[in-house]
This record gives C-alpha cells, sequence and structure tokens, in this order.
DNA sequence: TTTACATTTGTCATTATTTGTCAAATTAAG
DNA sequence: CTTAATTTGACAAATAATGACAAATGTAAA
C-alpha cells in the first residue's frame, strides 16, 4: 500500500532534497508533503503531475500507482474487494465498446 | 455502471413495491430512493444490508456489486484506469500472504 | 381532460470529509 | 549537546456528501 507515496520518498531521497525544499516547490506544508509520502494524507492531482514533471516521472505508470492507491483503500477492508475490482473492470471493458 | 441501482429497482419492480413504501422500510426520502437506484446518490453500507434482507439477496455478491460501483466511479474516468485496478489488484494480493 | 398517485428534479441547509497550517515533539546527524 | 529534518496531533478552512423538501414531470384510470 502507499506505493505513490514510497516512490515520492524515494526520488526525494535519489535527488537528496529535504521535505522542506520539495514541500516549497509544490506549495504546500512540509508536515503535509510529509504525510503525503507516508500514505496519510492523499496527494491531489494536481500536485501528482507537478511530481512528475520535477521528477521526470512517468506520466501514465506513475498516475496509475496514484490511482491505484486510492482504489486499495477504497475496497481492502471488504472481504470481496477481489470480486469487486473484477466487476469493476468487466465495467471498464462495456465502457470503451 | 449503478450495477446496485439496476438491481435494486429490479427487484423493487419484481416485488411490485413503490418507492414510497420501500423509502419508508429504509426510513429514508422516497427521492433519495429514487436518486439511489438511478446511481444518482450512494447508498450506505447500512442501507445495503437492509436491501439485501428485504430482498433475501445472496450477501457477498451483492456488496461486491456495490462496491465496485464506487470502485468504478471512482477510476472510470481516467486512462489509467484498467492498470490501476491492476495494481491495486496485485497489493490485495500482497495482503492476504 | 381531470384526478390521483408515483417518480424525478432542483435547491438548499446541514453534516462529514478533506485539505492544509501551525506548534510542539521526536528523530537523526554532526 | 546542538542543529536541522521529520513526524505528530490539534485545529481551521475549504470542499464534498447527505438528506429533506417542494415543485415539476410522468402515468394510468376514470
Amino acid at each position: 500500500m502507499n506505493q505513490f507515496g514510497n516512490l515520492i520518498r524515494a526520488k526525494r531521497e535519489e535527488n537528496e532534497m529535504i521535505l522542506r525544499h520539495l514541500a516549497a516547490q509544490l506549495d504546500i506544508d512540509t508536515a503535509y508533503l510529509s504525510k503525503m509520502e507516508r500514505g496519510e494524507r492523499r496527494a491531489k492531482r494536481e500536485q501528482v503531475l507537478q511530481l512528475i514533471k520535477i521528477f521526470k516521472l512517468d506520466h501514465d505508470s506513475t498516475m496509475a500507482l496514484w490511482l491505484a492507491d486510492q482504489v486499495f483503500e477504497l475496497v481492502s477492508d471488504d472481504k470481496q474487494a477481489v470480486q469487486a475490482l473484477k466487476l469493476a473492470g468487466n465495467e471498464l471493458k462495456k465502457k470503451v465498446k
């Protein structure tokens, strides 16, 4: 879980940035970024886009990671989680048709 | 989309109930139930349980349907929807281990 | 068409959740 | 020890969801 936050933290450390500096770039509080990285708070779509730019991440796979975290959070407490994902996937297929 | 609402509407009509009566059983507004059936409003978990009892539905598959609607709503606007479901599914597998 | 009832729609206030800030506490490095 | 980085918890502001209500629309019988 919290794959997106983990990625951001990894990238930030890789670039030897401190929370305060990255937070400034995103125009948010240091504490908030800390929480985002640890999955205690959710990043907004706009912030995800900023982070993709800053760290030159792959747009699609990063967005997918971020979305996946939200899906996981939504279903993970439910016994029917797996089945629900399956059903939702089926609906998606119908949509494109 | 809105598989849960469709199911409830189908079951209600099958039993020849009017919105007002079913709404009364659920202790909610008629207009609200109408919206629920058409997917404009989300049913609460507790209401889902009530509906399962009232119509003698299968617990697991009905809950899954209800959850799936929420998942679908969360991801359906995104290009990365399919990939996100896949990733979330992978995370779920890790969880049980 | 008129009546009577079922359903839908739109609006609005209330409530709940999310977002973000701040100060204080904790952790880590020098 | 001292300093800077990070985390934590409490809180306010912003945003979204919930639910009630009245009005509008649909439907079917008389």
